[in-house]
This record gives structure tokens, sequence and C-alpha cells, in this order.
DNA sequence: TACCCTACCAAATGGTTGCTTGGTTTCACC
DNA sequence: GGTGAAACCAAGCAACCATTTGGTAGGGTA
């Protein structure tokens, strides 16, 4: 039962399956969803390769290890989310449009990058230890926030009382949390989730007088 | 480098240290710290008992299993929210006190429980099948945070607009996302952390006019 | 036909994992 | 000074891990 002698389930022998697709990016995919949903430290590439229907050691002529099969999916997020803020930021808007902004462009991800949301939930400690740009990446992410924060505090469209530090930690929480349910094809939309967050985070769910 | 004839860096062989403490819950202690900071499955029972300054299977003699070491830091998380969750809905306040009352029954366990939090923050997806309770507990927070939200709707306390469970999983993610950064001997205390993201929820960070 | 190149297989590698076993030390209590 | 229990050590187990290696099938190109 532990090692019977496993005959492939699909495609048992077939060869040059990816009719001109990328092969690699198909892998990641397949990859990047065990990761999400196990976890990156409890799949092994044994579930990989199963899922892909090929065997263990064929994973290394596409990959150098199993780390730099979730380098690709991370630093996508990362390069998709900055590139957001920072059109948000560039667009010199009122500080409370600007935080919709940023806002609105971390939800987008939650459908166009849901995998590497879900592995970062989970495996975010490692991760970031593993690959220095996760760390680099939040902290500008942080400054853009923080400048955002601040700057609307002064023209005193946001609460003075309120600590920007926080509000940016809690904010960001809220949202990347949010990958642990959140599904494009459910019955709420990206685009209305964004503004139920920006409503929320901005004018809080006490009814106005 | 790798192996090195490792000698216990604190009491190389004394034997009957703990006077008169349980030593189980003290182990509990050290294991919890290191599955909070790599993360359960990243950390190795060799770990465990490398910090803790004996032999990997002398820590058989406390514990079942791997599993076991974790199962009472979870458990004891679960009751006290649960616990603090049904004594604020008993006191029948008014739904905005209500809400206040669960945001800071969720935020005073950041310092009591922070372990517990940072691992299922890290193995959420793991634990949560491996320990059924865990689906259970949730299942009775979420119904006691929907009693909460949906009575200050009809009260009109709250926002009729608002999604009750987009607004309970936003304030959720972001209660136990700051488990990630959250230290009680930091400058923001306990208290004032639940009150800036009790005022946060209910009325937002947008300036009163 | 001859030759690459991509995609893959099959088998094995050294190392690590959670856990078990059998024996040893320490100490309170009688 | 003998007994029993708690705490621990030292050694080792089978299973599993990521990774390496050498070889092969088959389409594209010359």
């Amino acid at each position: 039962m532990t090692s019977a002698p496993v005959t492939p389930p699909a495609k048992p022998n077939g060869r040059r399956r990816s009719s001109g697709v990328d092969r690699r990016s198909e892998l990641i995919q397949i990859a990047g969803q065990l990761f999400a949903d196990k976890g990156f430290l409890a799949t092994t590439i044994r579930d990989v390769a199963d899922a892909a229907g090929i065997q263990s050691g064929s994973l290394y002529h596409h990959f150098t290890s199993k780390e730099s099969m979730v380098e690709e999916l991370l630093g996508d997020y990362w390069t998709k989310l900055l590139d957001g803020y920072r059109a948000v930021v560039s667009a010199e808007l009122e500080a409370t449009e600007s935080a919709r902004g940023l806002i609105r462009a971390s939800v987008r991800l939650l459908d166009e990058c849901r995998l590497a949301l879900g592995v970062m939930l989970n495996d975010w400690n490692y991760l970031s230890e593993t690959f220095p740009f996760m760390e680099e990446s939040l902290r500008e992410c942080q400054s853009i926030w923080l400048g955002v924060l601040e700057r609307g505090i002064e023209s005193g469209e946001f609460d003075a009382s309120m600590d920007p530090v926080i509000t940016y930690r809690t904010i960001m929480a809220a949202v990347s949390g949010t990958a642990r349910w959140f599904s494009p094809s459910g019955k709420v939309s990206v685009d209305e989730l964004a503004d139920d967050m920006a409503a929320m985070f901005l004018d809080g769910m006490r009814a106005r007088p």
C-alpha cells in the first residue's frame, strides 16, 4: 500500500503533451495550487509530480529546486502589487481617494494572484526568510501606505488621533487574510469586495446619522 | 557544521530541573515559541528538544506525539476566546457595545495566547484539518459575531448596506493577523490597540465633520 | 538519414524525519 | 537502605525527503 508500483493515473506514457503552451508555467500553477492548499512545506515534490502526472525527478528538468517553483509565483505578486500602488500614488489624488485606490489595487490581486496570496498566508515566516525580496517589497508597500495616511492626516481628511502604522497593518492583515475565503466565482465580485472594504475602513460599519 | 557533537547549552546533565512547576507546560511554551517562529511543520522535535536542553526521545515521556504538543496550546486559545465571547453577548448590551466587547476580547488574547495565535497564523490549513475542534470553534465564533452584527443592523445602529459575513471575516482577519507584529511589551498596549481597532471598525479612519 | 532538443522515466543518493526501545539517574518517602 | 516513579539519555529504526544521474521517446530541422 505504501509503495505499490505506481502507474501514472493520467496519460501513462505520453510525451510532448503540452501543445505549444509553456509547460513551465503550467507546472507552477499546479504546484501553486497544492502549496496554497496544504502549505509549502507540507507539500512534497512527489505531490506536485503526481498532480502533474509525471515523475518527481522530471520536475528538475524545469526547475532547479522546490523553492524556485514558488519564487516566480511570489515575485509576480509583489511586482503587480507595487506597480499598482505606484500608479495610484502617482495620480496625486486626495488622500481619501488614494487610500481607496490602494485598497482596490490590493483586493484586485485576490483574484489575479490568489495562489500566491494563499501560499504567503500559510508560510509567510518561512518564505520571507528564504526570499529576501519579500521583506524588501513589504517595506516599500508600508512606506507607500504610510505616505498616503500621513498626507490624509495633514490635510484633515483623516482622523488625527489615528495611528498610521496600526491602521496600515490592520488594513493589510484584513485584505490578505481575505485570501483565505474569497473566491471570485462566488456571489461577491472583486469590485464589490473592494468597495465594501474601502467603505469599512474609511467610514466604519456604524450607521451615519 | 551540520551535525557537530551538540552539547546541550544549558544544564548539561542535570535532572529534576523543574522544581515544582509543571515540566509539561514548560515544554509546551518552548515548543510553541518555535512553532510560532518557524512554523509547526518546519520545526522538528529535535529543534524542540535542543531548545529545552534534552534529547529528542525524552519528549515522548511527556507527549504522545508532535501534534499533541500543539493541541493543548490551540485548545486553550479557543476555550478562552469563546468563553470571552459568551460573556460579552450574555451581557445583552447595545450592538455597538457588544461589537466593541468582541473586539476587546479578541485583542486581549493577542497577549495572553500569542503563541497559539502565531502558530495558527502560520499553519491554519494543516492544523484545522488535523484538529476538527478548530473548525467547530470557528463556526461558533462566526455565529456569535453574525448575531451581533445582524442585531445592530435591525436596531439601526449599523449601516444596513453592510454585508455581515464580509464584515465579520474582515475583522477576524485583521485581529488575528495582528499577531504577526504585535508585542505587548511595545509602545502600544493591548487596551490601546483594542480601542484603536474598535474605533476603526466602528467609525472608520475618516475625520468626522 | 542523421542529429539535436525537449520532456520525460527509472533508479538510486545521502540526509532527515517522527518515533521507539532499553537502560540510567535522581529523589521523595517509607 | 530499599522501593517506585518521574525525568531523562543513547542508540537506532523504518519511512520519507529533495535531489542527482544516466538513459530514452519522439518531434523538428538539416
